[in-house]
DNA sequence: ACGTTTTGGATTGTTGACAATATAAGGCTT
DNA sequence: AAGCCTTATATTGTCAACAATCCAAAACGT
């Protein structure tokens, strides 16, 4: 057998699970005000494995906490959110270089056929803004790891992109951008492709500085309103 | 009164700030296994609080936990190390440049009186590297506070730097480091004085690129054994 | 009627006992 | 004698009861 890397799951790891996902996906709303017994109920676990996970959660700063007083999901403001994608932008841009010196030449080539498809997800789901995410959160993930910075990549995908997921559900992509996007990630591609790492952390950055812009501009048409 | 914001703490929170400096200072080697009892007579507290601060703690990259198996301390490969710097290069890049946009002109000030007593303590515990690891910490310790972008200040100051201040202890500094690390310190501050965002974070990304180079030819030369 | 204090309820923090699992030693087979 | 399997121990994961603390509603005084 080549290779077995079942890891034992533990109910602390189930409650850790569900509970970040669905802090992600929105079904307990930033500011809201969460029991233990009311969590222990709806994931069925006790109360023991479910602290070690609100601990967990609370670090990688999707809770907080007040001694006696109870948890609730972290509310990010609109500035707060805007700050987060410029972490992004400097990050991103890093794991774009390193992707660029260190993939694999069948990751690269596994990274132009997920792009292909994300081409057609976006045609046929025309405007299924839920997709187009998953398929941007595809790419973003396959760079972060390509960077062989285990820190970096610990950082982005268990960090900051769990905390852009939240508010990923409720942006509205603006019309051209989803395509737009795509031809960004293309050129990045090629770039890393090409072994070029500054150019792939230049245009990661300016990728992922778009994005933002997009966003302060949701805010300020009042389309976004957190 | 003006403001009290005493937090009440808990066991699992002492436990937490006991075992991270543990860490951090060493006490607690590096890819040491430790079982939970023992760190409970050592801590002095049950099992409850110790497992919820364990999570914590895995949580932040200090600890490595296989289920029924044991907790081991992380132990960073040398290039792990050099990873680490990688990162911190384009996050306090950030920082400094955040910094120079936000810090208020009373904080910049202070950051000069910090630069100063940092320089009398260089000249007066010659060599003694701990007290300049301290002040080098305080210094980066305030640029990042000071860009007033809390998930970045929370990142550096909650995830990276204790990973790199359990290496600090055990890497010697080289000759004439300390004097030149202050200089580049007062440049960078010079540059967010004149609130030169641009200036201070090409400075800080080459003040930290200097120190992985430093770090590097340590590990060439052997002296520094991971 | 409004603000303050007090008390009751509910929720969180903590504890110790019980169950499940991996490591390690010992015996068996080849 | 070496390798595999079995068993025993110790450690971890889980649970349910107890104690401490905060929040809110009610009672009191002004």
């Amino acid at each position: 057998m080549p290779e077995e890397a079942e890891k034992t799951y533990t109910r602390a790891d189930e409650a850790f699970d569900c509970i970040q996902t669905s802090i992600v996906k929105g079904e307990l709303a930033p500011g809201e005000k969460i029991g233990e017994l009311e969590l222990c109920t709806r994931f069925n676990l006790t109360r023991g494995p479910l602290r070690e996970a609100l601990g967990r959660l609370e670090s990688r700063g999707l809770l907080v906490r007040r001694p006696h007083a109870g948890v609730k999901v972290v509310s990010v403001s609109a500035s707060e959110l805007v700050e987060l994608y410029r972490i992004r932008e400097v990050m991103e841009g890093l794991a774009a270089r390193q992707a660029a010196e260190r993939m694999t030449d069948s990751e690269i080539a596994d990274l132009q056929a997920t792009l292909d498809a994300h081409e057609q997800m976006i045609d046929e789901a025309q405007g299924q803004a839920y997709y187009q995410a998953e398929g941007d959160y595809d790419f973003h993930h396959r760079i972060a790891t390509g960077s062989r910075n285990t820190k970096l990549a610990q950082m982005l995908l268990g960090d900051l992109y769990y905390m852009v997921r939240m508010y990923r559900y409720r942006l509205s992509t603006s019309a051209g951008r989803p395509h737009r996007a795509l031809g960004e990630h293309r050129r990045i591609v090629e770039a890393i492709a090409q072994r070029d790492g500054e150019l792939a952390e230049f245009l990661m950055k300016r990728h992922i500085n778009a994005a933002r812009r997009n966003i302060e501009k949701q805010i300020q048409d009042g389309v976004l309103t957190i």
